[in-house]
DNA sequence: AATTTGGTCAACCGCCCAACA
DNA sequence: TTGTTGGGCGGTTGACCAAAT
């Protein structure tokens, strides 16, 4: 061990600590990235305060000197982290405020994962604590099937962007960045329809989309990308260039974004997880999780805890959170969203679409139906500012139902998979609408399912109801899917798929299966 | 009361870049 | 120009704790 000739009585002090550290707890690894000898695991008080020692006389950096000139059994690299993130004067302790928060949330959604940056943006916050913060919180949205960033974020991020102007910290690649972000920001829960297909005999098919990680070209929008395809570390160049390649002329393409879902939602096995579970299991056992319903009233981030700044009326996440269902009669004798369950909601839902229909959609009605939705969204100027911010002419709002069963409802007969396509990308695109979310709640997969095919674009598209007849058989199931066929000839779509007009019996053997519980 | 589960946080690892010889 | 080194950054891991079962 040598000693530079500047050796202060303070070192000396530090030697002689570090020399009664030496059975300290703590472990001294020999693994790559610290040399043999070289301590590892918590930092102790002795060894905290030879380090606030060295750094008061020699200042910050240098780091690899500090192991020889204090004797710290600490590589360069670890004194410089517990440095930076423990030590330093002007750290911040505690849990971040409303307002840090809420800007980390906006620093995200300009930069992506830019700790550095964005704790450079945060006074006395650190990187490391930004990350695990953020990371924290996209575990518990993530399971609980919300959007990564509440409405606003978006528009508020590109507000910003005169800033962006003139420092040019933030490119256009940021912003592609931003776009497929945000492509994936609302993705909503895939529903697994394994158990459905083992529980009914004629339903052979199982949804592909699931297995798709394998789909190289589909990586490119992945935000959360399973490990195992993520690069180890892609400089912002590269990511978002190999981002550009797909996402640039497909930022809302709906089949991007559901081929790249690669990695569900966790929390998004509506149909399998306990809602549904069963005396009976099925054959093919999945993941069982909690659907986000039943998070509804957890703690799933903070930033519906601010009052937004613009687009209130949209709502925030915490809108998402909300049940969507009408006060009155029909939620006082249902059980609550959170103790049933999907079916109830599902049955809610449809129940509550079927009134607003037969109430002619009375303005008075606090019930808005999806085509009430669409028709009031247009109107919205923010929307359209955000759309036309990407340049795209026509919002995924006005693609929603009515694009699915003109535009992408193809002459030909479709396929199995076609229909699938079709109805995941109709989820994409009502997720797509800020403003539905305030009516109705289309980041759950049950309020999809409830009433998004209720539109009446359905019903004005008679040619398109085989179709969708088809598909939704496939959905639900081929038994509930004939019981249907056999109304269908007197009765209207709309009214076909109002849950309310079906018995129990009527319904496909895994939706019986709740009442079992 | 014991066990399980989930969340938080500190620390480490590996990669990359810039500076420098 | 090339190789080395220090430092920074993002991803990941594991310990710890609290809540739930």
């Amino acid at each position: 061990m040598s000693f530079t000739t500047n050796e202060s009585e303070g070192e000396m002090l530090s030697k002689d600590l570090a020399d009664s550290l030496s059975n300290d707890e703590g472990y001294f690894g020999g693994s790559s990235g610290s040399g043999p000898g070289q301590k590892k695991g918590p930092w102790t008080s002795a060894e905290d305060a030879i380090l606030v020692d060295y750094v008061k006389k020699h200042g910050e950096g240098n780091w690899n000197s500090v192991q020889k000139n204090s004797g710290l059994s600490r590589c360069g690299k670890s004194c410089r982290l517990r440095w930076a993130n423990h030590l330093r004067p002007n750290l911040k302790k505690g849990s971040f405020t409303l307002e840090e928060e809420r800007q980390i949330v906006e620093l995200h959604a300009k930069m992506g994962n830019k700790w550095a940056r964005m704790a450079a943006r945060l006074p006395g916050r650190t990187d490391n604590e930004i990350k695990n913060y953020w990371n924290t919180r996209i575990k518990r949205r993530q399971r609980a099937g919300l959007p990564l960033y509440p409405p606003d974020i978006p528009i508020y991020a590109f507000n910003e962007s005169p800033q962006t102007k003139n420092t040019g910290e933030y490119s256009i690649r940021d912003r592609s960045h931003h776009d497929f972000l945000h492509a994936n920001n609302y993705g909503i829960p895939d529903v697994k329809f394994d158990n459905l297909k083992g529980d009914q005999g004629g339903l052979s098919y199982v949804f592909p989309l699931l297995d798709i990680s394998a789909q190289g070209s589909c990586q490119n929008y992945n935000f959360m990308r399973p490990k195992a395809h993520q690069p180890k570390r892609l400089r912002e160049s590269e990511m978002f260039y190999s981002n550009f390649n797909g996402s640039l002329n497909n930022r809302f393409s709906p089949f991007g974004k559901f081929h790249n879902d690669a990695e569900p939602f966790n929390g998004s096995h509506a149909f399998v997880n306990g809602n549904f579970s069963t005396s009976k299991p099925f054959p093919e056992a999945v993941k069982l999780e909690l659907p986000s319903l039943q998070f509804a009233e957890t703690d799933l981030g903070s930033w519906d805890r601010y009052p937004l700044p613009q687009m209130s009326s949209f709502g925030s996440a915490g809108d998402c959170i909300q049940s969507p269902f009408p006060t009155g009669p029909l939620q006082s004798d249902c059980l609550s969203a959170r103790n049933s369950g999907l079916l109830e909601v599902l049955l809610h839902e449809a129940q509550a679409l079927k009134k607003s229909k037969s109430s002619e959609k009375s303005p008075n009605s606090s019930i808005a139906t999806p085509s009430d939705l669409m028709d009031s969204s247009v109107l919205n100027p923010c929307e359209m500012t955000v759309w036309e911010e990407y340049g795209d002419h026509v919002s995924p709002l006005a693609q929603s139902a009515q694009s699915v069963f003109s535009e992408h409802t193809p002459t030909r007969e479709k396929s199995v998979d076609e229909h699938l396509s079709d109805i995941k990308l109709e989820k994409v695109n009502l997720l797509s609408s800020p403003v539905r979310e305030t009516q109705l709640d289309f980041s759950r997969p049950d309020a999809l399912l409830g009433a998004c095919w209720m539109d009446k674009q359905i019903s004005e598209c008679p040619k398109d109801q085989s179709v969708a007849t088809d598909a939704i058989a496939t959905f639900l199931g081929e038994d509930f899917c004939n019981d249907h066929k056999h109304t269908n000839g007197t009765s209207s779509y709309n009214e076909g798929w109002g849950l309310g007009s079906y018995s129990w019996n009527s319904m496909p053997a895994a939706f019986q299966m709740s009442e079992h519980l």
